[in-house]
DNA sequence: TCCCTGACTGGTT
DNA sequence: AAACCAGCCAGGG
């Protein structure tokens, strides 16, 4: 495997890994992800990542994951995002009438690392 | 290889 | 409040 595609591998093994430490009945944002996972500025990769997860079993609580406004953020697929709504407010996450989160409420906030 | 399209975000206008 | 914009970068045509 070239040197840039073990890289990049490794990019979205350190957003999977952070992804799976955020706890039930919280929620994290793109942005904070790449930020915990070492990698500043790259939401939108963590965002890419998430996507290509579609195709394979997931070990990952991807719908914990939500944009910075506090809304679930819309794919191409068509009810991915109502079924990641579901499993939230399964997990005990409350929508306002604005369709958010409240991030000062449910936001997870890890200690250290 | 160039060009486009994304589960994004924070700063400027 | 809303539109724009520059950083990011993988995959497919």
């Amino acid at each position: 495997m070239s040197d840039q595609a073990q890289e990049r591998e490794g990019r979205w093994q350190a957003f999977y890994r952070v992804i799976r430490r955020i706890p039930k009945g919280r929620v994290a944002t793109y942005g904070q992800i790449a930020e915990l996972a070492g990698f500043p500025r790259h939401a939108r990769q963590v965002g890419y990542a998430l996507h290509a997860l579609g195709r394979s079993k997931p070990r990952v609580p991807w719908q914990r994951v939500i944009n910075a406004q506090g809304e679930v953020s819309q794919r191409s697929a068509p009810d991915g995002d109502r079924l990641q709504r579901a499993i939230l407010e399964a997990e005990g996450i409350v929508f306002g009438g604005n369709g958010r989160v409240d991030l000062e409420r449910y936001g997870w906030r890890p200690r250290r690392r």
